[in-house]
DNA sequence: ATAGGGTTAG
């Protein structure tokens, strides 16, 4: 009788490991997985996680944290850790963008003392060749010689391409000359390093070398012509390429849009039999970059099935294009469409420029709610974002605190800062970054000088300001409409209105509404009929629609006593409707 | 399994 049920019981064990065995090589569902994963459990039979976990890895198309986290659960909680499962989840993680997570499991897996494969460091390399980690690459490659995995080529071309992402050519090179068997992948990393460190000649000498080109191949050259402008280049290589997919015609669109011939794009772009979605975004992106509005949101009508990429596009259009309320209702459209997204990164640093830009004071805690809510991590692009959102705000300790904790302080950021100090009444604070900046050899913008200009005007600094200004040219740079207007405005609030004529006399270009208007504002503030009415003149020119200009030459007539002027101006503005354009609320949205 | 095209901040 025992005999009898013990048989039995190894019986109904091999059914049950074999049909487990059928289902894992099915696809799962994420919850179908962790039935699994219970039943494996209470069945004592963890021998078959290591094929749960590689069919989990398998199965996953999209990618959550939470399908990350199951799987690191079953690899610290498994009785008997096995190499096999640790690098399928190392591979899983560094193909997700789990970077840094993917390295901290192949340092756990080595302190397990577990065998590494030729799978695992390829997957750990992968992992710190996008995220630029060069400390773990080091000491990958150093484990990679000690175990005797240096003839291996998925390896080695794993260490071409760390090596080529980290702009390390020399060593990449020597990599690849020591490999005695080499693929085309191993081809395509070193012509993507030399693409990428900007050695066009050496690329165009390693493709011309290559014993077999494949389509990539094709592709990373072309696009390598094409982003250093040489688009006749790239089309040729276009035309004479033996096969074509998507990326090479978006790759040759791009180029046309970066080098301003977007009618040439939108030609190749009509042309495409099939287009997928970053064929859309980069037309979006290139009207976006050249101000054409209305032929980007044109396409994004026509496009039948919105992704959140292309309305990423279409958002980061409008928020470019000083156009923040339409960003924030294509945002609130975005979040009540029938197929609804999940915003991320990027529409998030478009949304937050759009509020910044629109001033709410409100923005920044809702920014942060809906951060949250979407579980956005934040990074060094959208803390730039909120400083300048929460300096225009007001908030300058937090702007502070979010620039103390970049990352990487680079150009935009600084500006942002400066900027930020300098609508804050910091001129000091502002000089000091701006010096900090120089030292770390950050060349200074444009938009660099509006932020100082800005410190100084706030503060009243003319000599300093006029000093700054005129410095401008020591770095290159060509004061901008913009800059004459803040200019204007220092001389101008401190009544040196003569002055500040004579700068906008000797301009080298137009001068626009903002420079005549700071004019304006000035005479209005020192009751100066003769530049009150010079400029006012040019405004009403240049924007005849704008009330506030009418309304600021009739202040100053009535100060001076010069009553039927003002009077005259008054019945003007009164005639007109004043066109109050309907914002969208930020608020609104829940 | 390893690689190519696109969207973000002042």
């Amino acid at each position: 009788m025992e005999h009898r049920l013990i048989s039995l019981n190894c019986c109904l064990n091999h059914l049950i490991i074999k049909n487990l065995r059928s289902l894992l090589n099915e696809r799962l569902t994420f919850d179908q997985a962790k039935q699994i994963h219970a039943f494996i459990l209470i069945n004592g039979l963890n021998h078959i996680e290591p094929l749960l976990v590689r069919q989990i890895v398998l199965s996953t198309r999209i990618f959550s944290t939470s399908i990350a986290r199951f799987v690191k659960q079953i690899l610290y909680h498994s009785r008997k850790p096995d190499a096999f499962s640790w690098s399928c989840a190392i591979r899983f993680l560094s193909q997700h963008g789990q970077f840094k997570e993917a390295f901290f499991l192949y340092v756990q897996q080595q302190r397990l003392g577990l065998y590494p494969s030729s799978f695992t460091f390829s997957s750990a390399l992968k992992a710190c060749a996008w995220s630029v980690f060069k400390m773990g690459g080091l000491s990958i490659h150093a484990q990679v010689d000690k175990y005797g995995f240096c003839g291996c080529v998925y390896v080695q071309t794993a260490l071409v391409d760390l090596y080529s992402k980290l702009g390390d050519m020399n060593t990449a090179q020597k990599v690849f000359d020591k490999m005695v068997e080499k693929n085309v992948v191993s081809w395509n990393s070193i012509l993507s390093g030399h693409l990428k460190s900007g050695n066009i000649i050496e690329a165009r000498r390693v493709f011309d070398h290559m014993p077999k080109k494949d389509v990539i191949s094709w592709n990373s050259i072309l696009s390598g012509y094409a982003k250093m402008g040489n688009i006749d280049e790239a089309f040729s290589l276009f035309q004479r390429m033996p096969e074509r997919n998507f990326a090479s015609w978006n790759a040759l669109i791009s180029g046309y849009v970066d080098s301003g011939n977007i009618e040439s794009a939108r030609s190749l772009f009509d042309v495409m039999s099939q287009k997928n979605s970053i064929s859309w975004i980069t037309m979006i992106a290139g009207y976006s970059k050249w101000g054409d509005v209305a032929s980007a949101r044109e396409l994004f009508d026509q496009l039948g099935e919105k992704d959140l990429l292309t309305f990423n596009a279409m958002i980061a259009c409008y928020a470019q294009n000083s156009q923040p309320n339409e960003a924030l209702q294509l945002f609130n459209e975005m979040l009540e469409a029938d197929v609804k997204f999940q915003p991320d990164n990027f529409t998030f640093a478009s949304v937050i420029s759009a509020c910044s830009q629109i001033g709410d004071i409100r923005s920044g805690s809702w920014i942060e709610t809906y951060m949250e809510k979407f579980g956005i991590e934040m990074n060094d692009h959208l803390a730039t974002a909120l400083i300048d959102l929460y300096a225009k705000c007001g908030d300058i300790n937090k702007a502070y605190d979010l620039f103390d904790g970049l990352r990487k302080k680079d150009l935009v950021a600084y500006t942002a800062m400066i900027f930020g100090c300098g609508i804050n009444g910091r001129a000091v604070d502002a000089i000091k970054l701006f010096e900090e900046m120089v030292d770390n050899q950050i060349y200074p913008s444009l938009a660099t000088f509006t932020g100082l200009l800005t410190a100084f005007n706030h503060a009243g600094l003319v000599e300093e300001g006029y000093r700054c200004f005129s410095s401008m040219k020591d770095h290159g740079l060509v004061p901008s409409n913009d800059h004459y207007g803040i200019m204007v405005d220092l001389l101008g609030r401190a009544g040196r209105l003569e002055e500040a004529y004579k700068l906008i006399k000797n301009m080298p270009m137009h001068p626009n509404v903002g420079v005549w208007g700071a004019l304006l504002l000035a005479s209005s503030l020192h009751n100066n009929v003769e530049f009150g009415e010079i400029a006012a003149q040019y405004c009403f020119k240049l924007e005849p629609d704008t009330i506030a200009y009418k309304s600021l030459l009739a202040n100053i007539y009535a100060s001076v006593g010069r009553w039927d002027d003002s009077r005259r101006l008054r019945k003007i503005i009164k005639g007109k409707n004043s066109t109050k354009i309907p914002g969208c609320s930020w608020t609104e949205v829940t």
